[in-house]
DNA sequence: GACAGATGAAGGA
DNA sequence: TCCTTCATCTGTC
């Protein structure tokens, strides 16, 4: 049984990215893919009442364009991290702690989580999330202020860092 | 199980 | 400084 997700296009001024929603919440969004238009910017199922959908999708809007202006967002979607392993969702809940501005080094995150020595695990947790921006795994860096990665690219990364005011 | 990874620390040049 | 090595933990195949 595969989860069905809605998929809606989120046309900003940094590109178009793509919120997917399951009938929990926002459950996955992609950076804006260079150079291609997208087609088909709904897939929409009858598993979830669209005027709910429709909902979150102007509350992800707007958040996205809070954070993407580096500010903090007001009203968050409900989002569905069910797609990860309890770890994973522990390191995501932890990353939604940090205030814009604000950075972590992956050992804080291990630490904040009660695992100090996961710190590799928690770079890969960073790398399965889902929800990129909204989960704001940009603001984790490694260790002495290096930026470390970025799954969608570390351009994305320093871009957001600096809107926020964070120099690296 | 084995392996890889968005780490981190330590040691050597 | 920079580079290499190794310990460590988790997820994936």
């Amino acid at each position: 049984m595969k989860t069905q997700f809605i998929e809606l296009s989120l046309p900003t001024r940094d590109g178009q990215f793509i919120a997917r929603y399951s009938e929990k919440g926002l459950a996955e969004m992609d950076f804006p893919k260079v150079g291609s238009a997208r087609r088909a910017d709904r897939t929409l199922r009858r598993s979830v009442p669209t005027n709910i959908v429709s909902r979150w999708h102007r509350a992800t809007e707007a958040a996205l364009k809070y954070i993407l202006a580096g500010r903090a967002a007001k009203n968050l979607p409900p989002l569905d991290l069910s797609g990860g392993t309890e770890f994973q969702q522990a390191v995501w809940r932890e990353l939604g702690k940090i205030s814009p501005g604000q950075t972590r080094s992956y050992g804080e995150i291990a630490q904040a989580i009660g695992k100090p020595k996961a710190v590799r695990a928690v770079g890969g947790a960073c790398g399965a999330n889902p929800i990129p921006v909204l989960v704001p795994c940009h603001r984790v860096l490694a260790a002495h202020g290096k930026i470390g990665g970025f799954g969608g690219g570390l351009d994305w990364k320093r871009r957001l860092l600096a809107r926020e005011g964070v120099s690296l």
